[in-house]
RNA sequence: GGCCCGUUCGUCUAGGGGUUAGGACGUUAGAUUUUCAUUCUAGAAACAGGGGUUCGAUUCCCCUACGGGCUACCA
């Protein structure tokens, strides 16, 4: 019987929620719903310096609109709590203590300065076995000394002692063995002066309290893993480590990098989830939430950025995904963002999606402009006539506000009819208009025979009066079949419009 | 510099000892839509290089090149 799946995403609240991020907690959810486990959040909030005020909030609603919600977290609760680093400080420091005893860490007293300083000195200065004999530590102190300064409070961290030549290794699921020469590894920190430990022992000790069995995290972790491997084993808890998956990392959509928020900056497009607003600076970053992206479709492009399952699908359910992810469809290599094939992803997702499942989405876009949608009895009739042409959410204001409100006279795009307008066809709209208050029917095809007998009548090619009575009613080229626009706008709007456009070019 | 990871069309990728190396985004050209978008059809577009192993390598092995990550009392 093999133990209950665990996993965890765990997030530094420092800021908005990356991409990249996402993903990782994306591969996490789907891993542990797959697998009947627990998906755990855990806030890694120990550096101080750099805990940035509503971010945990924040990257709470970002997973709660991807739809991803964590089983276990600071929000939720559950029974390995804290969650949050910061309130679990009392409990770090007695293992960094037990290692120092069983002679796998040590105390050193060498200030930041100090340590600045060889670095300048030194041309690829590592703490380690190399120099650890000439800096201030209680390897080499006298143990009267190391105690003195114990003794007065002198600010010390506690650093693994790293053998000097062994090979370390793990098999990852999804890079396969890798090894480590432990001679090429420094004597990282792991209890910091101010007694938060670093991510090094935070995430050993964490993972073992609540029983992680799986952990994920991207590549740029792989080269601390020997230090991580070291502490499972140093602590005793060997055969409880988690097997470990290092996903590829998000690249930059032009030469190479990983994908930070400065590049979506500098080639508009969003890296964050969601709106982030940078309480110190005030400034505010763009979302995919906000420029009108569906949690679907963003979770969908996210999962086939290093996943795929094996077939030509490329549209993915949340429930599909789940039941198709497999660890073993990863793919190694780093991924470039490319924000065309994810507008695509969206595209396909409002395409798909019903009308009133985008109801709320388009009543929303539209309220932005001041428009308001919700009361329109033929809602969901626009939103089914519109959304094969809206890319984004946000397109349902410029594809569809004209069924709410006349275009206005300086939007309209009159030089597409202006040059070619004579007296002819403003009889034959006029004639248009009496002949609408003729019949009580109303609807698209009827209007449509209506108006082509007009102009066999008056003797007017059709294609001369088509595109006009679209710039009418649409105030441009574009949109579905006009007759259709006319029906949802019904009769007396769709005269009114003529009428006012007919003054206009009266003029 | 050192260590680690990686390398199939511009991009995301499938494939895997013998294939016309497949799909998608983007792109090009046509068709349709009496608008635009969609859609449809067609096209251009890739196995980094060199050595092995093999009857045969894009596929397996090695080297090189290139790319990336890490190298903090940050995660």
């Amino acid at each position: 019987m093999s133990k209950k799946v665990r996993v965890r995403f765990a997030p530094s609240p420092t800021g908005g929620l990356h991409l990249g991020g996402v993903r990782t907690a994306l591969f996490n959810y789907l891993f542990a719903r797959q697998n009947e486990g627990d998906f755990i959040l855990r806030v890694e909030d120990t550096d101080q310096t750099r805990f940035v005020e509503g971010a945990e909030e924040y990257i709470i609603d970002c997973l709660n609109w991807c739809g991803i919600t964590p089983d276990e977290g600071p929000h939720a609760g559950g029974g390995f709590g804290p969650y949050r680093q910061s309130e679990r400080k009392a409990l770090y420091r007695q293992y960094a203590e037990q290692l120092v005893k069983q002679g796998n860490a040590y105390y050193a007293f060498d200030t930041p300065e100090e340590l600045e300083q060889k670095r300048a000195e030194i041309t690829n200065f590592q703490y380690g076995h190399a120099h650890r004999s000439s800096l201030r530590n209680s390897l080499f102190l006298p143990v009267k000394e190391v105690q003195e300064l114990l003794d007065k409070g002198t600010p010390h961290v506690i650093r693994i002692k790293m053998p000097v030549d062994e090979t370390i290794g793990f098999t990852d699921m999804v890079r396969g063995r890798v090894n480590f020469e432990t001679s090429q590894v420094d004597d990282k920190v792991l209890l910091k002066a101010d007694g938060m430990p670093t991510y090094h022992l935070a995430v050993v000790v964490d993972d073992y309290l609540m029983q992680i069995t799986h952990a994920f995290r991207g590549e740029e972790w792989l080269p601390s893993a020997p230090v991580h491997l070291l502490l499972w084993e140093y602590l005793g808890w060997k055969n409880e480590m988690p097997q470990w998956a290092h996903l590829p990392l998000i690249l930059k959509p032009d030469g190479h990098g990983k994908l930070s928020k400065r590049d979506g900056d500098r080639l508009g497009f969003p890296v964050y989830a969601m709106n982030w607003t940078d309480p110190k600076s005030g400034d505010l970053t763009k979302g995919f939430r906000e420029l009108g992206f569906l949690p679907e479709a963003f979770v969908n492009l996210l999962a086939l950025l290093g996943w795929n399952n094996g077939t030509d699908q490329e549209i993915f359910t949340l429930d599909e995904l789940v039941e198709q992810f497999s660890m073993e469809r990863i793919s190694k290599a780093g991924a470039q963002f490319d924000f065309e094939k994810a507008k695509w992803f969206n595209h396909e997702w409002i395409r798909q999606s019903t009308a009133i499942s985008l109801t709320p989405n388009v009543i929303s876009v539209l309220r932005q402009h001041d428009i308001s949608a919700e009361n329109h009895p033929q809602l969901t009739k626009i939103i089914d006539l519109v959304k094969d042409r809206c890319t984004l959410l946000t397109d349902f204001y410029e594809h569809a506000s004209y069924f709410f409100q006349k275009p206005a006279e300086s939007k309209i795009d009159w030089t597409s009819i202006q040059p070619k307008w004579n007296d002819a066809k403003t009889d034959f709209f006029i004639a248009f208009i009496q002949k609408t208050q003729e019949t009580a029917s109303w609807e698209a095809a009827s209007i449509e025979a209506a108006f082509k007998a007009l102009t066999q009548e008056k003797g007017i090619k059709i294609g001369e009066v088509m595109l006009p009575l679209r710039v009418m009613l649409v105030g441009g080229k574009f949109g579905p079949a006009v007759f259709d626009i006319a029906e949802v706008l019904g009769k007396e709007e769709t005269v009114e419009r003529i009428e006012l456009a007919l003054a206009i070019l009266g003029r």
